[in-house]
DNA sequence: AGATCATCTTGACGTCGTTCAGATCGGTGT
DNA sequence: ACACCGATCTGAACGACGTCAAGATGATCT
């Protein structure tokens, strides 16, 4: 009862409390902000001493990565359920923008921590790289699969980069109020999103002159 | 003496505390990163107690505005002079882009507090509205003389938030150590700014079919 | 010179991340 | 059944942080 958690099974001792950490880090940032989100804030809500997390975690970036990594995941599942419902193949990159775009609106917190944790090491999240179904192995077949066979493979590779830090660009200031009467001007959130990502061609894969 | 500063005039009391902080602030940034950034640490380093800059700030936040404030219009001349250097009409807008991410480059933990500033309150920072001389409106009159007459207003607010969007990606992301074998096969550093930027439309101000 | 007021210092409070010695408990071997 | 062991958790502590209230300091004005 002292726990206001997720916490189901206890396998060993008092609980999986690595889990346990990781669902409350997560609720305190739904419900609070990354500002919040203190590693004693986290024991706290997981109903267990200051010390614990350091027998599941070396330190707080620790326990951080453990929740980026949760977050990358979602929006992996995100943007694989956008390419499946893509209505056609020039579509595609479109629809896997505005999910990840979408999606970073939805969990702003959740967003800034994942990108935090990249910063801090220089390099995309583990979970990211080039493992297969990794979230931006997806955006690249994507392209290969759009580009056709006679495309330059770095070429695939440069619109991939590209298209993550526009996605990127526009998740992190897509919400600055400056840009409200724009949005208005073009028929509301979505379709400002759409308008942006169009216009930094997420379509065209080949380079241009 | 005590200070290491850049102290020259000191109008009143004990000096122009207020630039000093901000001095302060600056050089803890390039040396140490934002991580070393306290308001103890900036006031430990311009040489006053630890309760001094609250009679020149608010709190932390208003000394951090400070600093971004400087490092904006750091980035606007930056990008003032790329666009002068230019050497045709359609390459003004890839300088001012290379430009403003290279500042990223040269003052990363800087241009994270500028970003961090902005995102804290949802929108750009006050020396970027709309006033003249703003790097925003820098960036828009450009996008309005390359355009041309016969391109809508929206289109132009359009193409400068997604330029905007796409600059503030690839300075962030830029770095990323999964880049660097791409960076390699491109040429260089530069190269990769070129064609990532390249690829992001930031020549067409006009929308795409 | 004396009063005034912005400026700066001292000292304190609560919170943070982190460490460490010890309490506790589940599982293992006998 | 029982003693042990190692993993897990607690309690107390440390230094650093942001912030505040009260007092000292010193420039400026009359």
């Amino acid at each position: 009862m002292r726990e206001a958690a997720t916490a189901e099974i206890r396998p060993y001792h008092h609980g999986d409390l690595r889990r346990a950490l990781v669902d409350a880090a997560r609720r305190i940032l739904e419900n609070e902000g990354p500002s919040a989100l203190s590693l004693r804030a986290v024991a706290r809500e997981a109903g267990v001493s200051p010390a614990a997390p350091y027998h599941h975690f070396k330190d707080k970036g620790e326990l951080l990565d453990a929740v980026a990594h949760v977050g990358w995941d979602m929006l992996g599942e995100s943007m694989t359920g956008a390419k499946a419902r893509a209505a056609s193949l020039g579509a595609l990159m479109t629809e896997i923008g505005v999910s990840y775009v979408q999606f970073s609106q939805q969990h702003p917190a959740l967003y800034r921590v994942m990108y935090d944790c990249s910063r801090d090491k220089d390099m995309l999240p583990e979970g990211m790289q080039d493992n297969e179904d990794s979230a931006y192995c997806l955006v690249r077949e994507t392209f290969r699969k759009v580009a056709g066979p006679d495309v330059q493979e770095v070429d695939i590779e440069l619109a991939t980069v590209a298209a993550w830090c526009a996605a990127h660009g526009l998740a992190e200031m897509g919400g600055f109020k400056q840009f409200d009467p724009l949005k208005e001007g073009l028929g509301g959130e979505e379709a400002f999103l759409r308008a942006v990502l169009g216009h930094l061609g997420m379509f065209q894969p080949s380079r241009p002159a």
